[in-house]
DNA sequence: TCAAAGTATGACCGTAAGTCATTCTCTCCT
DNA sequence: AGGAGAGAATGACTTACGGTCATACTTTGA
């Protein structure tokens, strides 16, 4: 009898795993999700396509992961941003524009992302992939509002707490809205400065009209 | 010899191509744009798949078409809240509502549209589909940016023309985004009225932040 | 050393978009 | 009326891709 998989075969398989995500991320980010083929995934690392579904259900679930891998490196990017003592306004700057940065680095990021949300209903993903869905959707939607309520005990914003959750929709709507209309109906301007100044702008919009008295 | 199409087979061919168009319409709405075939579609009309490429030339030609009727619909349909002599704020909320409203009807059609706005560049349409998309772009965004130039022109708008355009896209953005997050990330709340009354909030601050002086 | 567990293969399957040779039907000219 | 040719319609066929599976190879550990 065998026990099962052993610790230094469980720490390759999952290197393998990661190889494998590396390069769908890669062929993804290039030519887009749909005209990528299992195939051609297998075809990058060396392998059959019968042995990519040993490490992934499904195509869906490559690109779930490839997602949520980039998320949660986002995530741990952005937190420092909460320590440096500056005023909600500010943070909320900072941390669009460090969102903005980081989907302008692979603009089909952006796209498969947005692609992701539409259609994530009729997934079949792993128990494991949703669970960290929710979490970073979770995380997402926190530190959103942890901003909000920070410029609310600040007096910086007049705003009910019951309405915080309604703001926080509508700046994740305002960021991805702005962006989408940049990157894909825009013809003109999808330069990086111009999309980031128009950000500052909106939000400038916004954030005035939180602070503004009765 | 014979001459070209006589105005009755044109006529009916006319027809026809409206019949599939709306079976389609139907199927999609109902299933989703994936999950229907252009069998399902044919079937549905009491024709053969081959005859379906008679009239449009694909699948997703198909669903181009369908959009822009709706979408030419609602255009048709926002035109009068420009007649009423209310003031800026009370049309973009008018506008707002009216498009809430138009989505809120068919959840499957927000999807399909925004599915498509992700993905046109990669699409094979006809030139005259390419023309009316580029036609009703246009539309919506005379008709936003138009709104903004009535709010500064009447003064109640303090803002420069030159950002007109940034306003057009934060509007733009932030109605889709708020309709994206209710639709199809909240598992709370996709009551109709729950999403109108979050609209206005997010608009009331949005319009206050236009209106601040200084 | 060998049996079980684990890894990999690629032919194969199902499905769906899109094509095309063929057939049917209508129109209009003589 | 009749037939020629334009146009409408068909459905079997092609192609492409996601996903499966019987088979075979490799590693492990008793």
């Amino acid at each position: 009898m065998k026990l099962a998989l052993g610790e230094r075969r469980k720490r390759e398989k999952e290197q393998r795993r990661r190889i494998i995500l590396r390069a769908a991320r890669k062929l993804f980010f290039k030519r887009g999700y749909k005209p990528v083929t299992v195939s051609d995934i297998a075809k990058k690392v060396e392998l059959s396509k019968g042995a990519i579904y040993l490490y992934f259900s499904s195509k869906e679930e490559i690109c779930a992961q490839v997602l949520l891998d980039d998320i949660e490196r986002f995530h741990g990017e952005v937190l420092p941003i909460f320590e440096t003592g500056a005023d909600a306004s500010e943070i909320f700057i900072g941390f669009a524009h460090m969102y903005v940065d980081f989907f302008l680095k692979d603009r089909e990021l952006f796209r498969m992302v947005m692609n992701f949300m539409l259609h994530a209903n009729n997934m079949n993903l792993s128990d494991d992939t949703n669970k960290r869905i929710i979490l970073e959707t979770n995380r997402a939607v926190s530190v959103t509002e942890n901003i909000f309520k920070y410029g609310i005990d600040r007096g910086e914003f007049i705003l009910r707490r019951e309405d915080v959750r309604t703001m926080r929709n509508a700046f994740w709507g305002m960021l991805n809205g702005i962006i989408s209309l940049h990157l894909f109906i825009g013809r003109e301007s999808t330069r990086e400065d111009r999309i980031r100044s128009n950000v500052n702008k909106c939000l400038g919009i916004f954030i005035e009209g939180l602070k503004k008295t009765g």
